[in-house]
DNA sequence: CCTCTCCGATAGAGAAAATCTATGATGACA
DNA sequence: TGTCATCATAGATTTTCTCTATCGGAGAGG
């Protein structure tokens, strides 16, 4: 059974006469006669009554045509979307996004990429990065935000900015006073997140120690919270700064100046490549403008 | 755009691999290869994300799969609906039948009609005989039981049975002693139905006189009342006799044994004849055997 | 690092299907 | 009883689909 015959089915019996709708579908009166006649056959039941003045519809037919009429409609309903979704820089865009980052960088860019790729349908989803991974080789993503290297030859990727790390300070601290922090002081008190996290292994590396706290945090939240009431010192990236400044903590430069690489992870043979390096184009623009109108 | 290459599609992703797929469906993978490559250039949307490790859709294919299911499926059940539907002696047939007849002629064969042809969705549709006639011709209707003769040259018929007429009396009346009633007597107080109704005409026909009453009635039940009643006598279809003794009216044969003849009559082109003609073989000789059974 | 294997893409030939033009058949209508 | 309108049919042509054979790329494993 072929769409194009059930559409043939369909203007014979609106205009009730052959050659009118061959005309109406672009082909000659023979064509229709024949595909129909076709169609009866494969279908085994008789659609049309040929009379003298006009086709009509049988009973079988009229049991038949909803399902006929709804076919064709689907049928146009994918065409549709279809073309709606022509362009690689539209449809659904789901962008994956580490938490220690999401809420920082989300409000940012959010509204400005819709104004920039006003088709493309971005749906944020926040994870830790191995979750977010796995989800992007299983097509359940189409891109994400990551602050580590993939590493993997099925995936590209592209650095959309570098976000220094900040010491997060309670204001009574010691370091409090100090223009900058040496990564080696901050260790002795350090709080950093749960497992998982990729902020944690980094602050944990540019300190060179080990955790051995008792609180476990899941958020920045809660870990600014924590030194907010004096358990300890943290590290924070600077998206965040603006949110622990509110808190009441102190923040201060690292000695080293040291900093993490946000990169857009896709995969390499991924169709919406193309979206995915416009979205990065667009943040890199957006955070550099960013930077130097609120640094 | 094709249910051919919609189904190709949907084995793709179910298999997750080509050949597979190809396979399912009955082809060499080449096949699939090339229609579903030209149905993605057909739509202007990359449907698949070929990996190294089996095929994916993607985010425009899963936006767009819904309509395609949606689309196979209404494809699958036009298939299984014409399967049903594929026996001439099944599915709905629409039967017309005069208001004078309807009542008394379905109890006694609608349910043999059942057995005899259970595919058969017979649906009686009662009115009168030119309703009946221009529904017949609009194709609303796959046949007709009236008591006229049709002549159109696009319709045929067959005679079911002939009913004959009985004479319909209060028992009080003077004619209820005579064995048989002459068709003049009967005519001086004759009630007959409203205008439209083939028995009007037919027993003012046979009594050889013109209406002038003053009641009017649209069912022999009515005017079966207005006789019990005193108001007059009339004429009635054999097949309501046991209705109208139920009501305490006497019945006497006439004269002359006039009667009526019931046709079953079908458009001469319609698909649905041999249904008629196998419903109206079936009336025959149900009533055929009625009338022995009870006379 | 190199081969081996698996998988989808491609090319070209062949088969199948759809379509066209021309014409036939049938019934309505004047 | 022609004439018109309408759908069916025939045969040629074009388009589309499908096949076999083969290519090329990407992992896997020695």
């Amino acid at each position: 059974m072929n769409l194009r015959d059930l559409r043939y089915l369909l203007a014979v019996l609106e205009h009730g006469h052959f050659g009118r709708a061959a005309e109406a579908c672009g082909v000659s009166q023979p064509t229709l006669s024949v595909q129909l006649r076709k169609l009866e056959a494969e279908l085994g039941v008789a659609l049309l009554e040929r009379g003298a003045r006009g086709v009509a519809a049988t009973a079988a037919c009229q049991r038949l045509l909803p399902h006929v009429r709804a076919a064709v409609a689907e049928a146009d309903a994918i065409q549709a979307q279809a073309r709606s979704l022509r362009d690689p820089l539209s449809g659904p865009f789901r962008l994956g996004i580490i938490p220690t980052l999401a809420p920082y960088l989300l409000p940012r860019v959010l509204a400005a990429l819709r104004t920039r790729l006003p088709s493309l349908d971005i749906e944020p989803w926040e994870d830790l990065t191995d979750s977010l991974m796995e989800r992007l080789r299983a097509h359940d993503l189409e891109a994400c935000v990551i602050a580590t290297e993939p590493n993997e030859p099925d995936l590209l990727s592209r650095p959309l900015f570098a976000e220094p790390f900040l010491a997060a300070l309670p204001p009574a601290h010691p370091l409090a006073g100090c223009a900058t922090v040496a990564e080696e002081e901050l260790a002795r008190d350090i709080l950093v997140l749960a497992e998982g996290h990729c902020l944690r292994d980094q602050a944990l590396a540019i300190c060179r120690t080990a955790a051995s706290q008792p609180m476990r945090a899941t958020s920045l939240v809660t870990l600014m919270h924590l030194v907010a009431a004096g358990y300890g010192t943290t590290l924070i990236p600077a998206l965040a700064a603006a949110a622990a400044r509110e808190m009441g903590l102190v923040l201060r430069p690292l000695a080293t100046g040291a900093s993490r690489t946000l990169r857009l992870v896709w995969r390499a043979r991924s169709p919406h490549r193309t979206a995915a390096e416009a979205v990065a184009q667009s943040i890199i623009a957006l955070t550099n403008r960013e930077w130097q109108t609120s640094p």
